[in-house]
RNA sequence: GUCGGCGUGGCGGAAUGGCAGACGCGCCAGCCUUAGGAGCUGGUGCCCGAAAGGGCGUGGAGGUUCAAAUCCUCUCGCCGACACCA
């Protein structure tokens, strides 16, 4: 049965696809490079187009798209790109896996056309004329051009590294694809670790910058600044220099950040890789070590650095000096120091380190307490101790404060030549090197005569081949000739990772056609930094922390003007249905098609944003859709049918809203809205505007007139509804018979004369308790509210018998 | 283990030192009816009460304050990140 609407009813399907066109026709969202405006860049995150988009998925584009519609009706010359992270593993491995034997290219273009449908159907409005695509030969051109900066610059060089390797695809995997130990293609062919030559990039030039800097980074959240400072991981020490027993000349340097417990040291540690390790094992322990070392080399990252685990380790048979006191100590070797910090070896304290605490228990070595915790010397040392304290069995430095030993024992050390001050972080350089086809080619070549060979800008892009198939095995891309001697050499056949791509796509929407550079510098310090950079957390370290990098080296280059690239960062939930994260494969996503059919893209980008907080995740129910809808149908008939909604028989006895109390809703609105969408508070903007639907409606129920004043009203809501709402809004704005789009039309200017309400209620506490409201103008003085006070009734029972509390004013509230 | 976040009605949540529960969902009662997955009115934290009114109430226990969901200490629970970085 069909349901017959007595009056013209909002019908989302009628209006949605035709403002879609005219949006589109018009270029609404086209920035303007020259524009007396001030600018405002607006962007999200780029996704791998995987072809699984859902409404969950749309969730941060609506609030982007949100802002962006607000800040042009502000005024704003607004950049709100989009693009494509499309290179990479995801959609070569989805390409194999789902598109049987389709073509990356293919399986990704398909993807990129679906997506970006999906986007407009959701009345997304991006600058599209700025699309970029990381897998098309004129972008990677310029992230190839950016590898050779990389390199001219000293940030890219080549190194022996262990890596992943699956011994049947004979490839290195990245570590996502490495599970339980196991290539993720084969769950039977365990993962072998081999050193191969890499490439990487020296961000651990940039260590101390990246975290200095993070603290301009105050709109950011608090935590992605946390996670990043914790995971550069600076720490303040001392290399100290431990002659080897009997081995003239031969030392093994260590780093410690607590050189105040170098008394306490009663072992050393190498780690099985250092190159140490084979020099000074004697023969009677020769064999163990090497038994011991081939296991801990057979070892999967994930074991080594399992902290579950118990310590293992050998003794070398050598013994160490320690400097500060000619004492003998043994050497051994052992998996839990890692060979990739510091300097590969360690002076063991057992008595303060709980890794040293539980490797001297176990394998019963002494333990000597150095630093005593205010208490006193512990009796019995049932564990380390890692905090500060008067300094014992120190020799000269006994009974100092330990944090004044720190310094005189530095102090020492540097003046024998034995030690010095140093800074380690816990970054490492970034392996870029990635043995896959679908990606950027590293543009460099072998020659044998020449070595490493990059090849010159004026012949980039080093295009990928057609054939999908191996580079390594592909001839026809390898075999080359030398760009400078013109003798037979091969290509490089790694690609880069794809972080590569999104740490500078920022930049080149500043100038997606720029068939000369990467991007205009000009242009880009027209457009730079991003205001609101919006997306997952997943990407706080990674994709984060090397565009940091990335815009700090070209900053050095002298090609951009900024040192940060994004100003204010958001972080949004995620959507789940049934209590999973909403995806296709998921098989609980609601697709953008079956919302546009169903409810329609305005019901679902204000229920996206009505559904919580922004940065929480939240749960999509068809309950809550169905509220918003009521909504906008709500809207709909106060806009275009008022006498719609006066019910019939008169509507007697209603609150009475009268003329000011609307007119005042509406400016308070105003400010809220304009407020908490700035703040990306959409949650609470949506339920005001709710509020101010309520009220005209009491105001039309209680006889309110539709007068200039009324239609004023109308506009204002409509206005405010835009961003988010924005079809219904051009329609009703149309049929209201205002000219142009509403896309266009200046935001409601806030007026705070308006806005204030003339009575206030002072709220009266006595001893903390709420006795009586009352109806004051606002802003009197003290003595008048004192005196409103002590005149209600109730206020003074609540002071007898004991009296004014305290006898004085304190505060008041509800102002 | 370390760091961080979060605990508020039946549900999503609002309030960041000053009226707890805005707004919405759901539910209850009623109205209207073209009988709908529609619209409207009123109600809806808990307890006592016919009502007026009173008491209690933001995971738990203390504390600071005239005043605490909000600040502090401890504690329980859930979630997230990092996890041998010397």
């Amino acid at each position: 049965m069909v349901s017959r609407p007595r009056r013209s009813v909002y019908v989302p399907q009628e209006i949605e696809p035709k403002w879609q066109k005219a949006w589109a026709d018009q270029g609404v969202l086209t920035a303007a490079d020259s524009s007396p405006k001030p600018k405002f860049y607006d962007l999200v995150m780029y996704p791998y187009p995987s072809g699984d988009l859902t409404v969950g998925h749309a969730r941060n584009y609506v609030m982007g798209d949100v802002l962006a519609r607000m800040k042009r009706m502000q005024g704003f010359e607004v950049l709100h790109p989009f693009g494509w992270d499309a290179f990479g593993l995801p959609a070569e491995n989805a390409a194999m896996k789902r598109g049987g034997g389709l073509h990356p290219a293919k399986w990704t273009r398909d993807n990129i056309a679906k997506g970006k449908r999906e986007l407009k159907l959701m009345g997304i409005l991006y600058d599209w004329d700025r699309e970029v695509s990381t897998c098309e030969p004129d972008y990677y051109r310029w992230t190839q051009w950016l590898f050779l900066l990389m390199l001219e610059r000293g940030l890219a060089y080549r190194a022996m590294a262990p890596v992943n390797w699956c011994p049947v695809d004979k490839t290195v995997l990245a570590n996502e694809q490495v599970i339980n130990g196991r290539c993720w293609r084969h769950p039977d062919v365990e993962v072998e670790k081999r050193d191969l030559e890499q490439w990487f990039l020296k961000i651990t030039d940039y260590a101390d910058r990246l975290l200095d800097d993070l603290a301009q980074l105050d709109q950011w959240p608090q935590k992605v600044r946390v996670m990043q400072t914790n995971w550069i991981g600076r720490s303040v020490g001392t290399e100290v220099d431990f002659a080897v027993d009997g081995m003239a000349g031969e030392s093994i340097r260590i780093y410690t950040t607590r050189p105040d417990t170098l008394f306490g040291a009663t072992f050393m540690v190498l780690a099985p890789e250092h190159p140490l390790v084979e020099r000074v094992t004697t023969e009677k322990h020769r064999a163990r070590v090497r038994d011991y070392v081939e296991k801990a080399r057979k070892e999967t990252e994930i074991e080594r650095l399992s902290t579950e685990r118990e310590k293992s380790g050998v003794a070398t048979g050598a013994f160490a000096i320690n400097p500060v006191n000619g004492e003998k100590i043994p050497i051994w070797v052992a998996d839990y120091v890692l060979v990739t910090y510091g300097t590969g070896a360690i002076m063991a304290v057992p008595a303060h380190d709980e890794r040293d605490f539980e490797f001297a228990r176990r394998y019963d070595l002494p333990i000597r307490e150095v630093i005593a915790p205010p208490a006193g010397p512990q009796k019995m040392l049932r564990e380390a101790y890692l905090g500060q304290g008067k300094m014992v069995n120190s020799g000269e430095y006994n009974g100092l404060d330990s944090t004044v030993a720190f310094d005189r024992i530095c102090d020492a050390l540097e003046k024998k030549g034995l030690g010095k001050r140093a800074i380690k972080f816990r970054l490492r350089d970034w392996l870029i090197s990635r043995q896959r086809y679908w990606g950027a080619p590293i543009p460099v070549v072998y020659c044998p005569r020449d070595g490493i060979v990059p090849v010159p800008k004026d012949q980039l892009p080093v295009e990928l081949p057609e054939e999908y198939r191996p580079l390594a095995e592909n001839p026809s891309f390898y075999e080359t000739t030398c760009p400078k001697c013109d003798g037979p050499a091969r290509r490089e056949t790694d690609t880069m990772d794809t972080f590569i791509d999104s740490s500078w796509y920022f930049l080149r929407y500043a100038s997606p056609h720029d068939p000369a550079e990467p991007f205009d510098s000009e242009l880009a310090n027209h457009w730079m930094p991003v205001d609101q950079y919006t997306g997952g957390v997943e990407h706080a370290i990674l994709h984060l922390l090397y565009s940091r990098f990335f815009t700090k080296v070209l900053y050095d280059a002298g090609l951009v003007a900024v040192t940060e690239p994004f100003v204010r960062l958001f972080n949004q939930g995620m959507v789940k249905r049934f209590g999973q994260v909403m995806s296709k494969s998921a098989g609980n996503g609601v697709s953008i098609d079956e919302l546009a059919g169903s409810a329609g893209a305005d019901a679902g980008r204000i229920y996206e944003m009505f559904i919580g907080p922004p940065e929480e995740d939240v749960e999509w129910t068809e309950a809550g859709l169905n509220g918003v809808v009521k909504f906008l149908q709500r809207v709909w008939r106060l806009v275009l049918e008022p006498e719609s909604v006066v019910a019939e028989g008169g509507e007697a006895g209603v609150s009475a809203v009268d003329v000011s109390v609307l007119r005042r809703k509406v400016a308070q609105t105003v400010g809220k809205v304009t407020e908490h969408y700035d703040e990306l508070r959409f949650n609470t903007a949506v339920a005001f505007l709710m509020e101010l639907a309520n009220t005209m409606q009491d105001y039309l129920r209680g006889g309110g007139a539709r007068d200039a004043e009324w239609d004023s009203a109308v506009r204002t809501l409509v206005s405010v509804l835009n961003p988010l709402a924005p079809h219904a809004c051009e329609e009703m704005w149309q049929r209201l018979g205002e000219k142009g789009l509403i896309a266009d039309a200046p935001w409601p200017v806030f007026d705070p004369a308006v806005a204030a309400e003339p009575k206030v209620v002072l709220v009266v506490q006595v001893a903390g308790k709420l006795r009586d409201r009352l109806e004051v103008e606002p802003g009197l003085s003290e003595a008048d509210a004192v005196k409103a006070a002590l005149a209600s009734e109730k206020v003074r029972a609540a002071l007898d018998p004991q009296g004014w509390v305290g006898g004085q004013w304190v505060g008041y509230t509800g102002w």
